[in-house]
RNA sequence: GGCGCGGUAGCUCAGCUGGUUAGAGCGCUCGACUCAUAAUCGAGAGGUCGGGAGUUCAAGUCUCCCCCACGCCA
C-alpha cells in the first residue's frame, strides 16, 4: 500500500465549467483517485474553487450580489455539480478559506525573509467611474496604429499589435465605459523567480518521465527570450488575501491583496488543512511536509495545458524559495483541449455543452465513459454528437449493458435468480481465464500510468471478451444437451459481471454500484487472481437482473442537443 | 514572426530506442447465432502513413525544406 496525493486543477469560481475543462482535469484525476483506491491505496485528492481577483468581482457585480456571498453560492453550485459527475474528493475547498489566507501570507514571508521578494513601483490605469485600477484587458480605446475603434489595453484584435494601455486613444473602461481614466503610481510585490532558474531547470530536466506536453511548455517558459520573467504577485484590489508579511503588515502594502496566481496554487495545501479542520482526517503535514511523514508521498497533479507553466514553474519556485521541506510534486499529468463540433468550447458565447446541462441530458456515466475514452491526451481531441451517440450507444449499451441483461436474462428463463449449481470447468474457461489476466494485467498498467485512452480501449477489450465467450459457448444450445454444462457456462458469466462491476468503477461509478447491487454482493476486491475472482459468486447465490445499465441515444435526441447547443447560452 | 502539439484506412485514434505482407474501435459488406437493449460473434473490403529531397542494406519511425490545422507567446 502506497500514499498518493492527487489534485486537480482548481476551477475558477465564475460560472459552471464545460465538458472540456471537466476532461482537462478533475475527471482524469478522478478516475486515477478511484483506481487507486479500489488497488487499495491510501488516497488523498484534493480539489477547490479558486476564488479571488478582478473576473470574480465582476461576475458578483453583475449578479448584484456582495462578492464573498457571490462565491459562497457558487462554490455550492460547483461542489454540487462535481458531486453529479461522481468526483470523489477527499474535500472540495476553496482559495478563499482562513487556512488559505495564513499560508499564503507565510509563504510570501518566508520568501521575503529568503531575499525572493523585491518592490517594484509601477504606472498602472486608475478608472475613478469603478473605483478601481484596471487590467489591460478590461481597457479599449481606438488603436494608435490601425484606428480600429475596440483595440484593448494588451493588443488591437485587428491589426495584432501588441499595446500597452497608455497608447490607446480616448480609452475607456470596458467594465463602465467611462472615460475618466487616469494613470496612477503604485507599488507591488515581485516574486524573484528568476532567481530560481537554474534550481528549476535542474528539476525539470530530472523529470525524464514526464509527459512531453509537460516538459516542452516547461522548458520553453524557462528559456524562451530573455528567459523565465520574475511576476508580480499583488494586485490593488479589495477581494483577495491581505498582503501580510506573515502574520505582520506589510510597510506600504496596505489594501492590497495577493495575486490569484500565487494563492490559488497554495490553496492545495490549505485544502489539506481544511480537510482536517473539517473533521474528514487528521494529519495534513504528513501529506505536505517530508520532515513529517510526506516523503513517502506520490503527488501527481492534473490540468489543462494552460496551467502548465504556473504548477511546473511559478508553483515550485514558490516552494523551491522557501527552502522548507514542502512536498514538490512528483508526476504532472497535462491535457490538452477537448474542441467542441469543429470549433473551441465558448463560455460566453455559451458554445458548447455545461457541466450542469450534461447532467440535465444523461446520467453521468455517459460522460465520463465518452470523455475518459476520448482524453485529449496527445492531441486536441473533438466532440461530436453522432461520435457521442455511436460510440456510448455501442461500448456502454450495446457491449456491456447488454452482457449483463443477456446474462441475468437467460439465466433467470432457464434457472432461476441464482447462481445455477452444477458442471465444472474446462479448457475454454481455462482460456477464456487466461485471456482476461493478459488483458487485466494490460488495463492495470496502462492505469497506472495514467494512460487515460488506452486503458479505456483495453476495459472495453475485457467487455468484449464476455460477450465472445457467451457467443462461442452458447448455453441456450449446450443447455438442451447437457444442462449441467450450460449452468456452468452461465455461472461463469455471472461471476463476470462482478468482475466487470470491479473494473469499470474508475470510469462508470454508477454502473458498477448497480452491477454490484443486482448481483447482491459487497465483494469488490481487486481480481489480482483472476481465476479466484471467478468465483467470488458460488453457485445458489441470489441475484436480480437489473435494468437495463444503459439506454440508447437516439437520433432524434441526437439531433436536437446538436442544434441546442450550437451556441449563445441564455 | 517565434515556439509547441499534430497531419496514419470514410470517422476517432495506436504505432517505443528505424527492420518481415502498416494496426484498433466505429462505419461499410458478407456470414454465424437467436440468450439479450434489432443486441452479439466471426470474416472481408478499405491506407503510395500531408508533399518533396536526403541518410541507410532497411524509414510512418532519423535529417532538411515546404504545405495544412490547432494552440501559446511576442
Amino acid at each position: 500500500m502506497a500514499r498518493h496525493l492527487i489534485t486537480s486543477a482548481i476551477p475558477y469560481i465564475n460560472g459552471i465549467k464545460h465538458l472540456g475543462n471537466l476532461v482537462g482535469s478533475q475527471l482524469p484525476a478522478d478516475l486515477y483517485a478511484r483506481y487507486l483506491r479500489d488497488r487499495g491505496h491510501d488516497v488523498l485528492f484534493l480539489c477547490a474553487t479558486d476564488e479571488h481577483g478582478t473576473p470574480a468581482e465582476l461576475a458578483a457585480a453583475k449578479a448584484g450580489q456582495d462578492v464573498a456571498a457571490y462565491c459562497a453560492e457558487m462554490h455550492e453550485v460547483q461542489a454540487k455539480i462535481a458531486e453529479g459527475f461522481g468526483l470523489s474528493f477527499d474535500h472540495f475547498g476553496r482559495s478563499s478559506s482562513e487556512q488559505n489566507h495564513r499560508l499564503t501570507q507565510a509563504f510570501a514571508g518566508r520568501l521575503a525573509d529568503m531575499g525572493l521578494i523585491r518592490e517594484v513601483t509601477e504606472d498602472q490605469v486608475y478608472s475613478n467611474a469603478d473605483g478601481r485600477f484596471l487590467p489591460d484587458r478590461y481597457i479599449e480605446g481606438t488603436c494608435p496604429n490601425c484606428g480600429f475603434d475596440s483595440a484593448r489595453g494588451d493588443q488591437c484584435d485587428n491589426c495584432t499589435k501588441q499595446l500597452d494601455p497608455t497608447d490607446l486613444i480616448d480609452p475607456r473602461s470596458t467594465i463602465s465605459g467611462s472615460t475618466d481614466l487616469e494613470v496612477r503610481t503604485t507599488k507591488h510585490l515581485y516574486l524573484r523567480q528568476s532567481e530560481l532558474k537554474g534550481k528549476l531547470a535542474d528539476w525539470i530536466d530530472s523529470k525524464t518521465d514526464w509527459p512531453v506536453l509537460t516538459t516542452s511548455i516547461a522548458k520553453k517558459w524557462l528559456n524562451d527570450g530573455d528567459g523565465l520573467q520574475d511576476r508580480g504577485i499583488t494586485r490593488d484590489l479589495d477581494w483577495g488575501i491581505p498582503v501580510k508579511k506573515g502574520d505582520e503588515d506589510w510597510p506600504g502594502m496596505d489594501g492590497k491583496v495577493f495575486y490569484v496566481w500565487f494563492d490559488a496554487p497554495i490553496e492545495y495545501i490549505a485544502c489539506a488543512q481544511e480537510w482536517v479542520d473539517a473533521g474528514k482526517g487528521t494529519d495534513w503535514e504528513s501529506w505536505w511536509r517530508t520532515d513529517k511523514g510526506a516523503d513517502d508521498v506520490t503527488y501527481t497533479q492534473f490540468m489543462g495545458k494552460d496551467n502548465v507553466p504556473f504548477h511546473t514553474l511559478s508553483f515550485p519556485a514558490t516552494i523551491m524559495g522557501t527552502e522548507e521541506p514542502w512536498k514538490l510534486v512528483d508526476y504532472i499529468k497535462s491535457f490538452n483541449y477537448l474542441n467542441y463540433d469543429g470549433g473551441q468550447f465558448s463560455t460566453s458565447r455559451g458554445r458548447g455543452v455545461f457541466m450542469d446541462q450534461a447532467l440535465e441530458i444523461l446520467p453521468a456515466d455517459y460522460w465520463r465513459w465518452w470523455l475518459l475514452s476520448h482524453a485529449p491526451e496527445s492531441s486536441d481531441a473533438e466532440f461530436t454528437w453522432e461520435q457521442f451517440q455511436t460510440d456510448v450507444n455501442k461500448d456502454l449499451a450495446d457491449v456491456l449493458g447488454n452482457f449483463v441483461s443477456r446474462i441475468t436474462k437467460f439465466c433467470r428463463s432457464k434457472f432461476s435468480e441464482a447462481v445455477p449449481e452444477g458442471g465444472s470447468p474446462g479448457a475454454e474457461e481455462e482460456a477464456l481465464i487466461a485471456n482476461l489476466t493478459t488483458r487485466i494485467r494490460a488495463y492495470e498498467g496502462f492505469m497506472d500510468k495514467i494512460e487515460v485512452r488506452k486503458a479505456a480501449s483495453e476495459l472495453r477489450a475485457i467487455w468484449v471478451i464476455g460477450n465472445e465467450y457467451l457467443q462461442t459457448q452458447a448455453p441456450w444450445t449446450t443447455f438442451k444437451e447437457d444442462p449441467e454444462k450450460a449452468a456452468m457456462q452461465v455461472r461463469t458469466g455471472l461471476n463476470l459481471i462482478r468482475l466487470y462491476a470491479v473494473l469499470s468503477a474508475p470510469f462508470i461509478p454508477a454502473a458498477s454500484k448497480a452491477m454490484l447491487d443486482a448481483m447482491q454482493t459487497d465483494d469488490s476486491s481487486w481480481p489480482d487472481d483472476v481465476a479466484a475472482a471467478m468465483t467470488a459468486l458460488p453457485a445458489g447465490h441470489a441475484f436480480t437482473v437489473p435494468d437495463n445499465l444503459f439506454r440508447k441515444i437516439t437520433d432524434e435526441e441526437q439531433a436536437a442537443w446538436a442544434e441546442k447547443f450550437a451556441g449563445t447560452r441564455d
